[in-house]
DNA sequence: AGGCCTATATATAAGGT
DNA sequence: TACCTTATATATAGGCC
């Protein structure tokens, strides 16, 4: 099927499905942003959500405001958490995959981590997968 | 009938007793945190959370990292608090992979690719996954 | 596109162990 | 304290306009 119907079938298709996506990712950003809110009112607290899409965009909220949080969080990360409760701590950014792949040496970067590190790669990985079998099912579909 | 998801009905906003306050606090809390966990997976996007506690405690996570997204925020926000309009769009060709490996979108990275291309990466993540294993193992062996 | 509507799935407040 | 259970509240995926 090189032209014809059958290739405007499949593009309608993907586009369609591009459109499901985009309404899920929707609906979810605006529950997480429900959740911060009612989470900030509740509590009285400050707290503040901050998403990229897949496309660049940014969605954020914030209580009293998003540049407020960030301003305490950055002020406050450096010195020191919290006392009495656990903090859920910072993650590797996941460019060490991207220089690993342009290395050739996985070894190297595995060495290094610790456990927590660890488990943040393991999920990287587990989301690549599926990218990367989203990506090899959508080129089949084209055969 | 305004009832919480709880066995009663919330007689009061405001949770008087400190310690159940406590304990509602951390359970909206981690549920927050799954929450964005969760989207940050599914859509394969940075999202972050940050809350600070009445009493000041630091809680936070994001995906990749707090940082990674705090920093993109401010590079990327004006000022504004409130969240912006979502357009996918279609991109170009593949020197796009290493801005997308910046902003830590698979999805963006995968996109530009041929089926050469995916297949070997599709190795590569089998050889990560077995580096990382090991790892793993290796550090479970010390418990 | 932007709202409703409705099964299902999750989240979660109390209470129990 | 920390986990488990249970009853109810919310959130959400898809339909259907």
């Amino acid at each position: 099927m090189v032209a014809g119907p059958g290739k405007r079938r499949l593009e309608i298709e993907l586009i369609e499905d591009r459109a499901r996506r985009h309404t899920t990712f929707t609906k979810r950003r605006q529950g997480l942003i429900k959740k911060t809110k009612v989470f900030a009112n509740k509590f009285d607290a400050q707290a503040a959500v901050i998403a990229f899409s897949g496309a660049g965009n940014l969605f954020a909220f914030g209580s009293p405001s998003v540049e407020s949080v960030v301003r305490r969080y950055l002020d406050t990360a450096s010195g020191g958490g919290g006392a009495e409760e656990e903090e859920e701590r910072p993650q590797t950014p996941e460019e060490r995959i991207g220089a690993a792949l342009e290395k050739g040496s996985w070894d190297a970067v595995v060495e290094g981590l610790g456990p927590l590190e660890i488990d943040e790669l393991s999920t990287e990985i587990m989301k690549l997968r599926r990218v990367v079998a989203a990506r090899v099912s959508e080129m089949e579909a084209r055969d």
